[in-house]
DNA sequence: AATTAGAGTAACAAGAAAAGTTGCATGAAA
DNA sequence: TTTCATGCAACTTTTCTTGTTACTCTAATT
C-alpha cells in the first residue's frame, strides 16, 4: 500500500535546512532525498503558506526556515502538508441507506477518531528541535570517525565547502 | 487518497449474514455492496482461514458465520483481512545512512505505534454483536414505517421470502 | 447420469492516486 | 542582459486496488 511519506521527508529536509547558513535550492533538497526539484516545490508550498518556511527567487534564492526548529511541532508540519487522512482504513459507502452499514461506520469512526486524537496529540508535543537534538546525540556518539558520512551527502556541498 | 474499505465492508456483511437463516452466496453478498462476487470471495479467504466464516460449495452452498457475533471482535476481522498497514503516513527511506532521517523515522515510529496501539485496543474491545445491537436499536426506533427499507435490499431475498 | 449452483483461482483490465517529469513564465541578483 | 532561482500547469509513469472474465472443481437436485 502506498503511504504518504511527505511528513517524514519534510522533517528530514527542514532539519538539514536549519544546519545550513544559506538558502537551500529545490535542486539541492531534491538531491538529498533522491527526487525531482518540482516535487520539493510542490511539497514546500503548504509549508510556505503556513509560514514555516519562505522562498526566494533568482540568484542566491532558495528555501529558508521562517521559524526556529523549537517553534515548529510535527503537528504544524503535518497540517501544513494538508495531510487530512491519517488512516489507511476507510469507511465503505456501498449502501448508504442500510442501517447496518451506518452502525458499522459509526463504531469505526469512533475508534479511529480516538486513535487519531492520540496521534495528533503526540505530533503536537514533538518539536523539530527534539528530533534535531536526537540527531546531534547520535552524531556525537560517532566521534571523529566521520568517514561514514552519517548525513546527506549534499549537505556539505555549500559554496564555501564544495565536494568532489 | 485510496483507503482500504474491506474492514468496513466485511463487518457490514458479517452482520447481515448473521441475520440470515441459510448460507449466503458470494453473488448475493456482492449485490449488497455493489461489487463483484470474486471480490467477495477474495475478501472472505482471510476470514475463512482464521475460522470466522466457512463456505460450502454446490447447491445450497455459500457463506456462513463460524462463530456467533459476540465471539468476534473488530480486531479479529482486521487481522483476518491481513490489513497490516493502519496508517497512511509512511516513513521515507530516501537516504538510509543519514542520521537525520533516522532520527525522524524513530520519532515518527514511536508516535505512530502508540496511536496504532490505541486503535487496535479499541478494535479488540468491540464485538460484532455490539454493532448489531446498535443496529437493532436504530431499527426499532423507526417503528413500523418499514417502507424506507433501512437495510440492504437483497437481505430480504431469501428463498422463503422472495421479493418482486 | 445430467444439470445446475456454488466456491476457488489465475490471469487480465480498468481506475485512481501519488510521484515524477517537462516546459515555460516570472522575478531577482549579478 | 544573462543567469539562476521559484511558480505553475500539463503530461507521463508507476504502483496499487478493484473489478472482470474464464475456467476448474464440487455438491446437491432432477
Amino acid at each position: 500500500m502506498r503511504r504518504d511519506s511527505r511528513l517524514s521527508r519534510s522533517l528530514h529536509l527542514l532539519i538539514h535546512m536549519d544546519r545550513f547558513p544559506d538558502p537551500v535550492t529545490s535542486d539541492h533538497l531534491a538531491k538529498m532525498v533522491a527526487t525531482n526539484p518540482v516535487v520539493i516545490r510542490r511539497m514546500m508550498q503548504g509549508l510556505k503558506k503556513t509560514g514555516l518556511v519562505s522562498s526566494g527567487k533568482g540568484h542566491g534564492g532558495g528555501w529558508v526556515l521562517a521559524k526556529p526548529l523549537a517553534e515548529i511541532t510535527l503537528l504544524d508540519v503535518h497540517e501544513a502538508l494538508g495531510a487530512t487522512v491519517v488512516f489507511n482504513i476507510g469507511l465503505a459507502d456501498d449502501n448508504p441507506q442500510c442501517l447496518v452499514e451506518r452502525a458499522v461506520r459509526e463504531k469505526l469512526t469512533q475508534a479511529m477518531s480516538e486513535a487519531e486524537g492520540v496521534l495528533l496529540q503526540s505530533f503536537a508535543s514533538i518539536r523539530l528541535s527534539d528530533i534535531a537534538s536526537d540527531f546531534e546525540t547520535q552524531l556525537a556518539a560517532l566521534g571523529s570517525d566521520q568517514n561514514r558520512l552519517p548525513i546527506c551527502i549534499p549537505e556539505r556541498a555549500s559554496k564555501a565547502d564544495q565536494v568532489d
